[in-house]
DNA sequence: TATGACATGTAATCTGTTACATGATTAG
DNA sequence: CTAATCATGTAACAGATTACATGTCATA
């Protein structure tokens, strides 16, 4: 049985349905009203992404009866999906994921408090801040390499990324902090 | 005549054919060993994209003779695609492009100065911090109107958005006086 | 009765990924 | 002779976009 990888749109969807079931229509009008809407709000990408991840046994659709209107499917996530949405949530960050998948990082940070608990959450930013640390440095290197080479324009563009990096950074301690002020708060 | 659009990956092309004519081969290498390998340096697509942009009469491809080893094709943008890659450079930067093709944005950023010139890279940033402007007030409004709804983590991977958008706009200003501390730099 | 919002889906097409195939040349 | 490297490509498949099709209900 080969092990078939969910793209980033059926994550983002076990995401939603994780924190509350919601028909495909639902789920469009979420994607198109947020900044989710970079992972698609057509019809056709979301409905054959629901059909694919029901096939996978990862959530399961149950159509509501009478109500008036044409019959609506109400999704939601399975033991199964929920699993393998933590699973998603929880795995360490790589410094591909920071070069290929920022976004991806970011959407799984957004739903680890709700799908795995806040210290999930801090775990998953020390991560990110690992992977950074690792990743900063052999880019500056790369940066001294190219200067005499490259044009003005090609080296602003690749310091462009290197400030992005250290911008998220410093997310990460902005980040922590507050989770650990929460903490506080909550436990007084 | 239908005018289909090039993706990006064609323009990465096309740029890295203006500033030296390559074969597939070549481009291949340039991309997995640049920062440009998040637009694929797989042959299965690197090799059909060429075929595309030659077939629209943007690229064209000369076998070299001889010279051992097995045919190679060197590529060199045509006339028509100058001006498609130069047209492409300067179109003005939207919010759309913020929020869906910022790699695309600085991709046309670090081509700008050879394609057109330094007058044209200074130009896209200013339309770079435009965008912005108006973009992050909305984006730190619904920030304002998320803040009781939603979860910790999900507000702040929101802000991490806003921060990487401030982190841009900060860098649009150093681009800015690079180029001209640059300009009186040469013309001393 | 017509239009528009709700709600779901399909078909054609395009592009990218993975994996493989092909061939020539050089190094060990 | 074998493996590695240079160099080009193809085939099968997955997934996204666009545009369209379908059907129900409310309201004007």
């Amino acid at each position: 049985m080969k092990r078939r990888n969910i793209p980033a749109l059926g994550y983002a969807l076990m995401g939603l349905l994780q924190q509350k079931p919601a028909s495909g229509y639902d789920l469009r009008k979420t994607f198109s009203s947020t900044s989710l809407r970079s992972y698609s709000d057509s019809p056709g990408a979301i409905y054959p992404a629901l059909s694919r991840l029901e096939k996978q046994d990862l959530i399961r659709g149950q159509i509501e009866e009478g109500k008036g209107l044409r019959r609506r499917q109400i999704f939601r996530l399975t033991p199964k999906g929920l699993a393998e949405l933590k699973n998603w949530v929880v795995s360490p960050v790589t410094r591909d994921d920071l070069i290929w998948n920022l976004g991806q990082v970011l959407l799984r940070f957004a739903f680890s408090e709700q799908a795995v608990g806040p210290a999930a959450s801090i775990e998953l930013l020390k991560s990110v801040q690992h992977a950074l640390r690792e990743h900063l440095p052999a880019l500056q290197h790369e940066l001294k390499l190219m200067k005499p080479v490259a044009t003005i324009s090609g080296r602003l563009a690749f310091e462009s990324g290197i400030r992005q990096y250290e911008c998220l950074l410093a997310w990460t301690r902005h980040a922590i902090s507050t989770f650990e002020k929460e903490r506080k708060e909550g436990s007084s």
